[in-house]
DNA sequence: CGTGGAGTTGAACGATGTCAATCTTAGTGG
DNA sequence: CCACTAAGATTGACATCGTTCAACTCCACG
């Protein structure tokens, strides 16, 4: 279910890229819960992250809500589509994010192909892995996906302030059920299940420390 | 699962872009089972599907197969990373495509600005529906998942000839199992109790028909 | 002190995977 | 032209895993 639109290792853009885009971008600040875009909504502007994490959804009929990604620092949100987001965008924690106006932007890529051309390649990468990944999870026991999920958050875990390999959850465990397509029990279940084995410490239900480092490896057999 | 580049009614690109890329293009064709290109091998040229169906698949360790997309006419596939295709594409039936000599159509993309900012909206559009469509597949019953990737195929379904709502399924039971990430015996189950609802009628294996137009609707519950 | 939301745990059920047997069909060679 | 074969497809019996429904705990907040 990885879907956000950097992998870790390689961030939608470049150091430079990102300080080109700079020149027409403005601060902002959001409030924990606080929404960036609404589905529907008509779209002025993209962000890119810069502190924060923000959960990224989109509703289907009767209240049942998926959560499409988890985006960190440095990844670009505010896909669009005929000029409207399709997904919702909200703050699990105080954000930070660039907000670039999307006349600006368009004005911007129109004289750079090559800037242009980095964002086709990029998209298609990182969206080609979004769906690969997925797939993958589609196919893989609720343990697996608990496990991707968390090195999901390992990944772009940006606090190493106390003990290495200490994790935050940000979000409920209902959005964890929405993200990974699973049940809130069998979420909760899971993590239970890795205390158990020793892969993992909770030290409450919104912390928690990865002992068993290996864990990397087994995620592919599901 | 649905992955292909494109959906139904919106064709990666415009009859006129379409010529455009003609001008570089060349025509290939493929016998049933005839491989487009191999995953990891060096990427020269991208396809343009005229006539035939594609089958896209990548290897997970020990043999396993991943459908990731059924491709129809006016897809485009061959998307690459570092000068590799990363899945690999088969044809199940006779394929004709335009093939597209990578060199050219950078050289085209770089000098068309409009031409490459509609690849890259097209792109992510597509992608982006992919990837809910993934999603969505992830959550729901094995029945919803059959029905879906039957409404995949009827919207490509390019051979009116016959009775209307007649389905030709060019792909084996086990590639629909790859592709919805269910097992062989779940969707031959499946596909035999559509039959004893009246949803559906199986000719033989490889074609049937479709006798409640409604399932359409009923796809989104799961 | 309550109260309510979030999280955890238990028991029973149901759907899908697994293993194995059988059926069908297309292709092959006599 | 027919019989044999092998691959694909279907069906059944059973095991397993995740969901469902329900009860209970734990805090944060009034």
């Amino acid at each position: 279910m990885r879907a956000g639109l950097n992998q870790g290792t390689h961030p939608l853009l470049s150091v430079e890229e990102r300080q080109k885009l700079a020149f027409i971008a403005s601060i902002r600040h959001f409030p924990v819960g606080g929404v960036l875009f609404r589905e529907g909504d008509e779209a002025t502007e993209i962000f890119i992250l810069v502190s924060g994490t923000v959960k990224v959804s989109r509703m289907l009929g009767e209240g049942n809500e998926v959560v499409l990604s988890f985006f960190f620092p440095n990844d670009l949100l505010g896909l669009l589509e005929n000029g409207r987001y399709v997904n919702s965008a909200k703050a699990l924690t105080p954000v930070t994010a660039y907000s670039l106006p999307l006349t600006a932007l368009e004005r911007l890529l129109r004289t750079n192909p090559d800037l242009q051309l980095h964002f086709l390649t990029k998209l298609s990468h990182e969206l080609r892995e979004a769906q690969q990944h997925a797939i993958t999870l589609s196919r893989s026991s609720a343990r697996a996906k608990i496990l991707m999920f968390l090195n999901l958050l390992k990944m772009h875990n940006e606090t190493p302030e106390g003990p290495k390999n200490r994790i935050s959850l940000p979000m409920t465990r209902v959005d964890i059920a929405d993200y990974t397509g699973l049940t809130v029990e069998t979420v909760s279940r899971n993590f239970t299940r890795l205390q158990r084995e020793g892969t993992i410490h909770l030290i409450n239900p919104h912390c928690l420390e990865i002992l068993d480092e290996q864990l990397l490896r087994e995620i592919l057999p599901g």
